[in-house]
DNA sequence: AGCGCTTACGAAAGCGCTTTCGTAGCCTAT
DNA sequence: ATAGGCTACGAAAGCGCTTTCGTAAGCGCT
């Protein structure tokens, strides 16, 4: 193997190979204007000497930023690490390096977030989680990426984001359906839903599915409460005491996602409520530990280390026309925490 | 292909403070030989423009590098995601970016990992997740980085490494030995260790800490059965299985680390066997979800987010003359998965 | 007044790369 | 033969910043 020595610079290869650094460049770059023979040369020098662009002088000099700028809720929410890898993976494939950013699920971070990976000039960006209910901000974030990409750079969004840009949309509805679907399957009439912050697109999605199962089945949106509380576990175990509060005749909890589904079995645990014997409680998203939490949580499977890699790979390709769709599909995984309701009155 | 649009640059700041560049370029660096008066102005102009500079240029002229570059053994995994949350707090604090690299567990990628983030000019260097039980790669990775610091680099680990470098050290043995300690207080005698793989620094320091505490009192380390798998759940019930099988007397299980004593409870929850009734079972981390398995996990917190934190604020410090140590301090976590020995054993 | 010393600033030299522009050298068409 | 058009390559101009070096001005000292 080549020692990668301490400062070896273009010049270097150049001069091993007899070309002049132009030449040095194109051969590299892999552009027109340098024969076959030559080329070739120029590549093998580099390699035995263990030769790597330096990607400061090269971003500078007007060529591409090979750096992904991924921009998530928070990275240790399994929901968004996941994702992130899926990001890390193809990233690692393609030789790009992966910056991460924090929006801490608050639009206003999250536009000052994506201005900074504009201003470091990376040359993709990712906007992980929920699109806002936000006018304004959603108005300046599509300004600042239509800009972005009119100077070449490439952007993709996992979920539903009014920014005109291609997007990898998670099955939300349809899976928010599924969820209904099943409830009701199991005979459950009074179902409380545990959701997360209204402004965001993926609670209202997944609330969207939900109640056309409903609907489906006849059953009025009046009966179903919801609850809004944070995307969070915490979140969870609020909306759970005030379900369990305010409307005790419940014998299904919709969570919006599992980290709430989380906190309402702990919520639940604690007033020694059982389930799914007297309530059952579903999840969404199937982030690895559902299958570990008492009971097993019934939850819908996104593929999120998949969505990380299809949202990378959108932005890889050459930009279309029109922007792109892609939605991931989904999977009802039936687990402990749901069962039949419970006959006769609670 | 992305070229960076048309951006306010430091002579637009410098021009408009009446200012030559250098003295710009000095103002906003806190540079000396600036008069106050001046600094202020073009401090002032310059937040007034909205202007950021270009990293690229500015690291090609010779200024540090603001990028951090961290190494995660898998970023969906709690342990490091919650680590990596930490790093990107104190960055977001400290204006730098975080760029994430998978080593996979595997010592020769690690070093590939680390090469690369060398040869792409990352400022700062963080190690997180263990050390290896491999000379040859320690001895290439700490040449790699000695280099890489005699250039001016800052690097800090997170873990016993035997690489000559900052390190936070997580309080392995000491809490090995408060988990011994708490069981042996339960009354168990026939502890049997779910083990990670045996070249991992943390997996050989916890153990340690678990053996030192079966000495202390008086017990026989022959009689602590330790199976070696995956440190992962997978790995846990791997090794839960073998431990039914062939250490059937055991009443409890120290696993050495959470995720895998999630595998551990998964597997007795499979054949089950009552936890903590007939087995206990303890983990390491306070990874978020420990509390919400079933049942909980009795285990020993480290303070994940905080250590991500000490590794970037050790390596911001001027390197000392000699490697700095911290030690991150462990918490015992009594919950429900520990209980006392079942009466009537050998 | 003359000398040195410090201070505050500007001019200009790079950092390592990509890209434009210019030019030999060769090929084909007249 | 000459003109015109390619192709393969080199020289050199930046990209936006930091830093070195030079200098004018101000200071205290003899």
């Amino acid at each position: 193997m080549p020692r990668p020595g301490p400062r070896l610079r273009l010049v270097d290869v150049a001069e091993r190979a007899g070309v002049s650094l132009a030449t040095a460049s194109r051969a590299l770059a892999g552009r027109e204007g340098v024969s076959e023979e030559v080329a070739d040369r120029v590549r093998q020098v580099s390699r035995e000497l263990g030769y790597v662009a330096n990607p400061y002088a090269r971003t500078l000099a007007g060529g591409a930023s090979s750096t992904v700028g991924l921009i998530v809720h928070q990275i240790d929410d399994p929901y968004f690490s996941e994702i992130a890898s899926g990001v890390i993976e193809v990233a690692a494939e393609e030789g790009l390096l992966v910056q991460i950013a924090h929006s801490g699920r608050d639009p206003e971070n999250e536009l000052r977030q994506l201005r900074h990976l504009i201003a470091q000039r990376v040359g993709i960006i990712l906007i992980a989680g929920s699109g806002y209910d936000d006018q304004r901000m959603e108005a300046e974030a599509r300004a600042e990426l239509a800009a972005f990409q009119r100077a070449g750079g490439r952007v993709a969004v996992i979920g539903r984001h009014a920014l005109g840009v291609d997007a990898v949309l998670p099955d939300n509805e349809a899976g928010g359906r599924a969820i209904g679907t099943h409830l009701l399957d199991l005979g459950h009439r009074r179902i409380a839903v545990a959701a997360g912050t209204p402004g965001l697109t993926t609670v209202a999605d997944r609330l969207a599915g939900v109640a056309a199962a409903l609907a489906e089945h006849g059953l009025s949106l009046d009966a179903l409460p919801v609850v809004h509380s944070d995307f969070t576990r915490d979140g969870g175990r609020v909306a759970a005491e005030r379900i369990l509060r305010e409307h005790p005749e419940s014998t299904a909890v919709i969570a919006l996602n599992d980290a709430m589904a989380t906190g309402v079995l702990s919520a639940l645990r604690a007033h020694r409520v059982r389930v799914p014997d007297r309530v059952s409680v579903v999840g969404f998203d199937d982030v690895s530990v559902a299958a570990d939490l008492a009971p097993s949580l019934t939850t819908v499977r996104l593929p999120m280390t998949q969505m990380g890699r299809m949202a990378l790979a959108l932005a890889l390709q050459p930009r279309a026309t029109r922007p792109r769709r892609r939605s991931t599909g989904h999977t009802l995984i039936v687990r402990d925490s749901t069962g039949p309701a419970p006959a006769g009155r609670p």
